[in-house]
RNA sequence: GGAGUCGUAGUUCAGUUGGUUAGAACGCCGGCCUGUCACGUCGGAGGUCGCGGGUUCGAAUCCCGUCGGCUCCGCCA
């Protein structure tokens, strides 16, 4: 028999007594966490939002009550008066904040009852796919709990970082007009007009540029975000960015704004802050030490240039990639020497996946070191390489060369594959950097023409503005800047173009006639014209923040409620079919 | 679109060379138990081996297909 909760209140929650609170009469109010009969007397701990108490019915208490409280099994929903006593020192549970005091049920009320969970609450193994069909359950566990409280703690630190800093929270449509440039677009059908669609926003991107235009000079908003592309553990197609935009700004300007509030989230989760400034830097600088637009700083493996050992030289291989404008590079791999050959080969693997024509290596011994080199570079030719390495007795050398970006794409993959298996990654250590002056532009080869690298609204640098027209639009840099924090990207953004003639030339460049914009973006242009100020901001993405200070391994950690990698969602079984008749009202006709 | 990997009781898993009645732990149900907190103890129920087809005297096991989860490539800032 449930009871109604009537006027009962909750007087303290489970996790708050202590033995100070020895002597009180309280209410307390939770879930079965778990329950031991002992025939005369039940444990049962009781579980809220905030920790677990144990509450005792007793026999020789109240024999009623105890026959009542043994009904309970897990996860009902109790309301249990009482008086808080303190335990017997030898009962104390040190494992449990409130293990030094305890319960005594005067009073029982059994608000709800519960199917047998199809996972245990209090000690899951579930699979993650059980988890997510059940994730209300999942969400119970106090690990779950925890994440989202980060999440709260997190998202409130910057709302208050950035209404000191004078900006707004500002609300942009989430209804909005597609744009063909970017990710794939999430269409919704419009009733009205039939056979035109919005789009959810990939980014509020142009509504904050607006408000720029519009004289709010500092907007954020922790917005959402759709991208109709495929997920990855850090990658859902719905997903949550802390934007923001500034006006009359340089790079810096929003740097000063982000290192501070990036800091205070260190504060939040209780760890010391980086040093100020963040370390910056180029693009290319990244590409050619690291391999990676988002260089993992917390290990070494260092690429190094080996091109002029191999220039001219008898391995061809390499000799003719240098001779084509492309590059050698390698990385120094300590321990590696006794890798098996098997190791080697799977190493090579991974660079094959990544574009590598093929992957060399010495294994550097005490006597003579091994390598299938030796036969063309001779054992001279070695002994240099392993100097210009910098590679000691233990290490091995591996090496890549081809066309720069693919050695530098595909030896990265290896450097990070490597720190994995080497273990060389310090999990407590926290190292940020700006990753600054990206490529404005990159040509895609499938479709020959150029593409924005960030966005089309980016702004040059103010150098590099001359090549916007005339030539070589692979060397044009962008005022664009991305956030990297052990290896991820956390955010991105850029100064925008804020004069009309720059935002032609950079449409032209992109091979976009005058029509096509004005047909793509005229509402933009238009506003472009009416004053616009020098204007530029980010996006962080929020999720990937707080999935990186839980230590989660995949961003469902950290969404209450997400998209598997197949971009369903296992509890409510979406996407799913719409009735013919919510079709015929949208004029749509599906083909499948 | 592609690659790899997993799918057996409510859950997590084991299951030998293809062999007779598919096991364990936890959970669940019932009994006993006054200090448990991974309680203990006695007993019990519980299986479309993801699904479909094939090979075979015989398939959880081998083959083909398919569905679903995870990771990655492509894609994506």
């Amino acid at each position: 028999m449930l009871d109604h909760l009537g006027q009962t209140k909750r007087t303290h929650n489970c996790g708050e007594l202590r033995k100070e609170h020895a002597g009180q009469m309280v209410t307390l109010m939770g879930w079965v966490n778990s329950f031991r009969d002992h025939g005369s007397v039940l444990f049962v701990h009781l579980r809220d939002r905030e920790g677990i108490t144990q509450v005792i019915f007793d026999e020789n208490h109240n024999l009623e009550l105890l026959t009542r409280g043994k009904q309970a099994r897990a996860e009902y929903v109790l309301a249990v008066t009482g008086k808080c006593v303190l335990r017997d020192e030898k009962n104390y549970n040190p494992n449990m904040a409130t293990g030094e005091v305890e319960i005594i049920a005067e009073e029982l009320k059994v608000l709800n009852d519960c199917q047998t969970p199809p996972f245990e609450i209090d000690n899951c193994k579930a699979s993650e796919e059980l988890r997510l069909k059940y994730r209300y359950l999942d969400l119970r566990r106090p690990e779950m709990q925890s994440n989202f409280r980060l999440r709260h703690q997190l998202a409130l630190a910057a709302r208050r970082v950035l209404d000191e800093e004078g900006f707004y929270e500002i609300e942009t449509p989430i209804l909005t007009k597609s744009t063909p440039e970017g990710a794939r677009d999430y269409l919704v059908p419009s009733r009205t007009s039939p056979g035109k669609f919005f789009a959810l926003p990939q980014s509020p991107q142009l509504f904050k540029q607006l408000l720029m235009i519009a004289g709010y000079e500092r907007y954020f908003q922790i917005a959402r975000c759709f991208r109709d592309e495929d997920l990855r553990a850090d990658r859902q197609m719905e997903f949550t960015q802390i934007d923001l935009e500034m006006s009359f700004v340089q790079p810096d300007d929003v740097f000063n704004v982000i290192e501070p509030l990036i800091c205070e989230f260190f504060k939040v989760v209780g760890i010391e802050p980086p040093a100020r400034p963040f370390p910056r830097m180029s693009y290319k600088e990244a590409m050619n030490r690291y391999g990676s637009d988002k260089p993992d700083l917390r290990f070494g493996l260092e690429f190094v240039d080996l091109s002029a050992q191999f220039e001219g030289g008898a391995f061809t291989v390499f000799a003719e990639a240098v001779k084509k404008g492309g590059v050698v590079k390698g990385i120094v791999v300590p321990g590696a020497a006794q890798w098996s050959r098997k190791h080697f080969d799977e190493i090579l693997e991974l660079a094959k996946r990544y574009g590598a024509p093929g992957l060399a290596y010495v294994q550097v011994l005490e006597g003579e070191s091994k390598s299938s080199l030796a036969k063309f570079l001779g054992t001279d030719g070695i002994n240099a390489l392993i100097k210009t390495a910098g590679a000691k007795a233990g290490d091995a050398i591996l090496m890549i060369g081809g066309k720069w970006d693919v050695v530098c794409t595909s030896l990265g993959a290896v450097r990070l594959e490597v720190s994995r298996r080497e273990n060389l990654i310090d999990e407590n250590e926290y190292r940020l950097l700006w990753v600054v002056d990206f490529p404005m532009f990159e040509y895609h080869d499938d479709d020959k023409r150029w593409y924005a690298m960030h966005h089309p609204f980016t702004s040059p640098i103010d150098e590099d503005l001359d090549k916007l027209e005339g030539g070589d639009l692979g060397s044009v840099r962008a005022k664009a800047y991305d956030l990297v924090f052990n290896g991820n990207e956390l955010g991105g953004g850029s100064i925008r173009i804020h004069r009309s003639d720059v935002q032609a030339k950079v449409f032209k460049a992109l091979g976009l006639t005058e029509e096509e914009a004005r047909e793509k973006f005229g509402f933009f242009l238009d506003a472009l014209s009416y004053g616009t100020p020098p204007h530029g901001g980010i996006a962080l993405g929020l999720d990937r923040i707080v999935m990186l200070f839980a230590k989660a391994k995949s961003l469902r950690e950290v969404i209450a409620f997400p998209k598997v990698a197949s971009g369903s969602d296992l509890m409510t079984d979406s996407p799913s079919a719409v009735t013919p008749e919510q079709l015929a009202e949208l004029k749509i006709k599906t083909l499948v």
